[in-house]
DNA sequence: CGTTGACTCTGTAGTGGCTCCAGGGTCCAT
DNA sequence: ATGGACCCTGGAGCCACTACAGAGTCAACG
């Protein structure tokens, strides 16, 4: 399965992601220091591979990176119990739940607002409704 | 209608913005420095208080700091035409409106995982999806 | 073997919008 | 005169990257 190790440019073409961001991985203790070249390029193989897609679903998800450097520990040990995960996800899923009603109101607000006859600064509800909301 | 003036503690209580990030905002020039006492303290008045409040509810809409700069510069001129302001609702709207259709789909993701067994990593849903996404 | 050009290296600084701190100074009521 | 609440400045830190500058490496082609 594993074929040749490939160079950084090799790995974010895998995984969408950026050069620099693997780098900054690195730097944090997130993405294991890879071999390296007679000239110093970092060789990456299979293993950094599937442990910087975990990671790339984990930022898509919307997962911090320390919550996503617990749940890479978790799945390191197999045979340990999930409930840290399970846990993880139920605060995440909360904490979206909660930006999505926040925004909800944010909608409607702003869906109020525009709403603006389009003349003049001194007549303009955008305006008017930073200066004083209306109830 | 203008009492005494007051220190950013009162300015700060009237607004409900902490004290250092009204600070911050006369360091990036979005609040205008205020007279000083003889010891140095901040003394605000009336403008202040009614500039920091738009500036508040602006954040408060999720507007970023350039576009309440814009805001208000345009607050500042009664006579001209708002066309700018309307611009910059619609274009925040899409903005929130793309933020809740991207955390919907994340909300859906997360309700898929969180199903999890609980039992063991190895057999562990959510641990398995980020190793590999189900379809 | 030499040159080209794509690729990579390190280190540092910047982004937005604050927030926190240390180490001092001020104000006013008692 | 003293205590305690308040305030000052300057700088660092937060998150998760992103963007350089200036140098070095690698592989292919001629
Ligand atoms: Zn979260
Ligand atoms: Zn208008
Ligand atoms: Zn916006
Ligand atoms: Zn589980």
């Amino acid at each position: 399965m594993t074929l040749q190790p490939f160079n950084i440019g090799g790995l974010s073409r895998q995984t969408g992601v950026n050069i620099e961001t693997i780098r900054y991985y690195e730097k944090i203790g997130l993405l294991p220091p890879p071999a390296r070249s007679q000239g110093g390029f970092r060789q990456y193989e299979d293993r950094h591979l599937q442990r910087l897609r975990f990671i790339r679903r984990g930022r898509d998800l919307g997962f911090s990176i320390d919550s996503i450097r617990a749940l890479l520990t978790l799945a390191e040990r197999p045979d340990s119990p999930c409930e840290g995960a399970d846990q993880m996800v139920l605060l995440h899923l909360d904490e979206v739940e909660r930006k999505i009603a926040d925004l909800t109101l944010l909608r409607a607000e702003l869906r109020k607002m525009k709403n603006c006859c389009g003349r003049v600064v001194a007549q303009c509800q955008i305006i008017g409704s930073l200066v004083a909301p209306r109830e």
